[in-house]
DNA sequence: GACAACTGCTTGACCAATCAAGCATATATC
DNA sequence: GATATATGCTTGATTGGTCAAGCAGTTGTC
């Protein structure tokens, strides 16, 4: 179709993957009332250290600015997945912490999200699948 | 970190890496005045018969909605960086035409944009890029 | 040739995220 | 211990996109 050099290839490509990609999982997500941000908050406080993070160390780990995680967070909050929590060590910081409810749903998003996810990379090989992997961490 | 498989790490890491290099193209462009969106415009329009596209393959080759396409356009046509023409075969579709000024545009974006994305792939062997291209065309 | 159904596009209302600015608190320097 | 600088977070304004609705034009069917 069109003689791209295959670094801009990999640009388009990959925005493209993506973009679908992301839609999946928020239909898949969807049935459980959560977005895929929302999921990854869920995720990334699943394995936290008592299962809170600061709101900076969240944003980092779902790629979004510390604007974009407070306002990401209001709803979570409402709806009690996820809560407040003071540090008593540094009053500016405002630690999120995974509510019972909140790992809840997350347990059961987590396996819509597997399921759907199994079923995308099931023709690829393990191999590639870990070349893959390998080279988006380079990327990153 | 955290044992997570494979097919849900894939939509993490893709995510994140998009995240990242759609903000690193927007820089490398926005020397030039455009954003990826526009530039992945440009470029389709560039390698179209005649440089001419209706909106709706356009909004296909740039994976975004039709309505998507009418406001990224908007600004494109006040610039002249494209410009409106009519189908005689059928009045409904809105054809978009790169211009001369859009041409020149896009040439010297696609030599920045290059630049960038050559040096972040330097690390990767060709072999690992072409099996990455591989696995995310299977994707789409 | 009229009518139903479909297609291409635009518009209004909305949403998710950004950026720039500001507030509160912490830390370092003198 | 006062002052400057840095950090964590929130807010208002803006951006870039979606979705649902609607309009204009086209196509198929009777």
């Amino acid at each position: 179709m069109e003689q791209l050099p295959s670094s801009l290839a990999l640009l388009f490509s990959l925005s493209a993957t993506v973009g679908k990609l992301s839609k999946k999982a928020d239909r898949a997500l969807g049935v459980h009332g959560i977005s895929l941000s929302e999921f990854m908050v869920l995720h990334h406080l699943h394995y936290a250290q008592n299962q809170v993070m600061s709101r900076t160390e969240l944003a980092d780990a779902v790629n979004l600015t510390a604007s974009g995680v407070t306002r990401l967070l209001i709803p979570m909050e409402k709806i009690h997945l996820v809560e407040k929590e003071k540090n008593n060590r540094d009053a500016r910081v405002s630690l999120v912490k995974l509510t019972f409810t909140g790992r809840d749903i997350y347990k059961y998003a987590f396996l819509s999200c597997k399921n759907t996810f199994d079923e995308v990379v099931k023709d690829i090989s393990p191999k590639q699948l870990s070349t893959v992997l390998d080279v988006l961490k380079k990327l990153s």
